[in-house]
Parts: C-alpha cells; sequence; structure tokens
DNA sequence: CGGTCAATTGAGCTTGTTCAAGCTAAGTGG
DNA sequence: CCACTTAGCTTGAACAAGCTCAATTGACCG
C-alpha cells in the first residue's frame, strides 16, 4: 500500500504537491496523502466529479481541467459557487460533516485523483494535519467565495467581470498556466456567466464592452489582457483576499477608507 | 488569572457556550476560551466592534445584539458579507492569517467579550481545540455564505427575502430568540438590503409584496410569520445547510435532482 | 453533409434602480 | 411640555441595467 501512488502516473506532478505546501501542508502531510491516493480518474466535460459510490470516502484533488461545485435551482437555472483550476482540492466532504447540497462537475475534460480518507494514517503529519490543511483551504474559499458575492451583490455587470478575469489571471499565473498577457479561456461563456449571477447573453455583451476600451482582447477562445492596469483599475480589483502575494504586510490589517468609529453623535460639541 | 471570567456578569451566560458546544468544542476548550476573556464591552448600533488598538490579538464573540461582516466599495455602497447573531464569534481573524479585509459592525446595540489569544493555554483541550472549533465555525459560513451568494445571484428579490426570513426565523429559535411566530427585526431595512444586493426601497417594496399573499406581517419592526410552508414554498428553502436540525441525517449527501452523471452522449444507442 | 455546441446579435420587456418627497416615532434642548 | 431633529419607513414616477426570446453564424465532429 505504501508505495500505490507511484502506480498513477501523473499523481508526482509537482503542481498539486507545492500547491497543498502553499496551504501549509507540511512534508508528511502530503507524503500521507499521496500515499492514501487510490484512483486517478477522467473526467469528462460536463460530468460530474463526485465520488458516484466508486470511493465514497475519499478526497478529490483536481490535476487537470477546470471545475466547479454549483447549484441547480428549482426553475432550472445554474449557480457555479466555486471555480477550481488545477491543483485545488475541489471535494473533501469526506472530512467534514457539513452539507453543503452541491455538485461538483467539469466544466471541461478533468483528470482527478481520489483520495481515501481511510488510508490516511493517523501518525503525526497524517490524517490530523491533512483536516488542519483542508481548514486552511476552507479559509480560503471563504476569502473567494466572499469576494464573489460581494462582486454579485453590488458591482455592476462591467466591474463584476473584470474582477473575475483578474482573479483568474493571478490564480492562473500562480499555478503556472496562461502568460502574462493571456490565458486561455477553458470555461464556456455560459459558465463565466453562472458565476458571476448574469446571462449568458448579456456576459457576452459585457465582454464585448470590456474589449470596445481596450481593457482586453478576445481571441480565439483566449483572453487577452491588453491593460492590465486598466482592467484592475475598472474592476477596484486588490489581490490581497487570493494571498498569492508575500506574505510581506500580513497581519496588517487594511479596511476600507470609512471611520466606523464614530459617526459624530447629534449635537456633539456643536 | 484562572477566574478572570467571573468578573464579567454576562459571561457564564449559557447562551454562547452552548453555541460552542453545538460547533463541537469541548467541555475544555470552552473553558479555556472563558479564562482567556479580557474584557466585555458594549458597542453602540454602527460602531465598528473591531479591536481598536484595546485587544489587538482577540477573538471576539458577539453577546447581545445583532453585527456584520461588511465591506465598503470604492463607489460608497455597501455590502454586508455575515450577518452574526448573539452567540456568534465575529471576529477570529487573530486566530487565522487570512486578510479578509472586511470591517465588523455593530447592527444595534451590542455587547461583546474580547478573549486574548495568547491567553488561550497550549495544554490538549486548549488554544489548538479552539482553532479547531473555529475552522468549524468557518465551515458553517461557508454554507451560509454559499446559500447567500446563490440568493443574489439566481433568485429573484421576492425570493431572496423569503429565503433571508426563512434562515432568520430559524437561527433565532436556535437560540433561544423569537417566537415560533416572528421575531423582532433588529436590522434596518437598509442593512437587510445591503445582505441581498438589493436597493432598501426595493427591499421594503418586496417585503410589501410578501404580505400581499398573507405570507408574513409586518408590526412594529416585527416580522409575523403568517405562513411557514408558504415562505419556506416560495423560498424554495431547504433548511439543511444551516446545520440546525438533527444530525441523523447527515452523511447522507442528497444532490439536486439532476443526474450530472450521464448526459446522454449524442447518438448513444439511438 | 447533417448535427451540435458555443458565440453573437437584435428587439422588446421586466426587474430593480434612482431621485425625490412625505410620513411617523422617538429623542433632545429649552 | 413643546418645537425641532433625526432615523427609518413608505410611496411615486422616470429610468436603465440586465433579461428573454429568437435567430444567425462559425467551428468542429462523426
Amino acid at each position: 500500500v505504501k508505495k500505490l501512488a507511484n502506480t498513477f502516473p501523473d499523481v508526482r506532478n509537482d503542481h498539486w504537491i507545492q500547491r497543498l505546501r502553499s496551504y501549509g501542508f507540511s512534508r508528511e502531510a502530503t507524503n500521507c496523502m499521496l500515499n492514501a491516493v487510490v484512483a486517478e480518474r477522467t473526467v469528462a466535460a460536463k460530468r460530474d466529479i463526485i465520488r458516484n459510490g466508486a470511493y465514497p470516502d475519499s478526497i478529490v484533488v483536481l490535476m487537470e481541467g477546470w471545475a466547479c461545485r454549483y447549484r441547480l435551482l428549482p426553475d432550472g437555472s445554474r449557480h457555479i459557487c466555486t471555480l477550481f483550476l488545477p491543483g485545488d482540492v475541489c471535494d473533501y466532504a469526506a472530512l467534514d460533516e457539513n452539507d453543503v447540497t452541491c455538485g461538483v462537475s467539469a466544466l471541461s475534460d478533468c483528470t482527478v485523483c481520489d483520495i481515501a480518507v481511510d488510508r490516511l494514517d493517523d501518525r503525526p503529519g497524517g490524517r490530523k494535519s491533512v483536516v488542519d490543511g483542508v481548514a486552511r483551504i476552507t479559509a480560503g474559499e471563504v476569502a473567494i467565495l466572499t469576494e464573489r458575492a460581494i462582486s454579485i451583490g453590488r458591482r455592476s455587470a462591467f466591474e463584476r467581470v473584470a474582477h473575475l478575469l483578474c482573479e483568474l489571471t493571478l490564480r492562473l499565473k500562480a499555478i503556472g498556466h496562461g502568460t502574462a498577457s493571456g490565458f486561455r479561456l477553458v470555461m464556456t461563456q455560459e459558465d463565466m456567466a453562472d458565476m458571476l449571477g448574469l446571462t449568458a447573453v448579456h456576459l457576452n455583451r459585457t465582454l464585448h464592452a470590456l474589449r470596445a476600451p481596450g481593457l482586453i482582447d478576445i481571441v480565439d477562445r483566449h483572453i487577452v489582457i491588453a491593460d492590465w492596469p486598466g482592467l484592475q483599475a475598472a474592476a477596484a480589483f486588490d489581490e490581497a483576499y487570493l494571498g498569492l502575494g508575500e506574505p510581506s504586510s500580513a497581519n496588517v490589517r487594511h479596511f476600507p477608507a470609512h471611520d466606523g468609529a464614530a459617526p459624530p453623535p447629534s449635537h456633539a460639541f456643536a
């Protein structure tokens, strides 16, 4: 069982291991996970990634392709809650009892790894530190989820799309995908619309609206970032929430320019 | 230092302790927190709750009143990301390095407790289990945040408001506030609008729209749930995500009625 | 070549916004 | 106790962002 991981060719691919490390997984914890890999499989675009009985108590790591966590509403519409990129842990329900009642499905053809929870050993650096790491991953998801909720709730379609493109640019860069000047838009415009609370039609128009002032360009399913500062400005994008930059200024909380401290008491000294 | 907690009258109030227990805090962990309480203070409505230098490395627990985590956008609008009710841990930034760049402020007059992180001891059941507990709290917040994002992204104003009212009813019931037939709406309609990505004006109209068919009633700042099943139906509300019910059907994942498993391959056996 | 999927475009319409004005209850100073 | 404020709720009317429906195009595929 110990060296089982070697039987899966892509598993030792550095990408996701480095990603785990960046989430604070110790060397022991990542090895622990490697040893618990029970399957590597491919999932066609638009199919669900959820362990269908096959490995019911496993964590799933996305190795290649883009995936999402989504919810279908009674009226048939879909909301995409979370976007997963290569290296992301896209299903860890086996580790937490929370019942989020969302599905996970492939936005493009994907490769995923199933990691059996009961093969995570209980030695130090084992199961427990994996649980800790997943908690940290969850915290990261919260940050993105929060930012997205803010986008959907209070930003215009134009800002929203710009913001998502900024996020994608940086997240992809962090995993060595895309180039400085852009990236391949692996997902569908409809998928993007479902992430942003928009209609595919309106998303399309907004994309074109972003092209007009020269912020981006769209060539053959690729997004070209034509004016990065301009795009960031249009979105009021602050990358801090992605937790990707140097942790240099960490622990320095910065709040919006608003002194919530003291709206002057009426009639104060006036 | 050990019995410091007793110097703060409300701290032993059972509410929040039971809440912590429900989040899986052990008896030791809750005692550990009790012993680390360094202050109890009141915050007036509309003021920020954030530790202003006073106790910079403390967790904050909301004892009384309603509060929220919010973000101010460049154009001056506000989005409320999270609503905190009595017993909720409303600021645990001291425990996780994540930089969410949101403020926390009081929606009504509040009482909060500051719990110094460096007074959490390192014995078993101490700091570490508090961190674990907070991770579980975060997971719970994710569930609510996700549901809210779905609301804002894909539900109509009518459904959105209905959904929030359902959520409030149950969350308040869980902490012994409100009655079976309704609750006092402590927050402002504008606050509510800022949670739902709506305008205060439209929220008001929607509230009235919910009253018309007899789903709710509004009397003197109180929401009366006039037709609970009807309200749930209007919102397509499924309380599972709140994690309040008996954990009887836990581990039984239920997904939306959609076989993501296999959209028939074109021309399959046809 | 027929078929499907995604992107695109047009036209009309709805939902929710904006701006503006009253209204009510509660608090404050004199 | 009354005039005066203020915060929050309510309402109207014009407006606009984004939606719906529907049709077209282009690329790819068996």
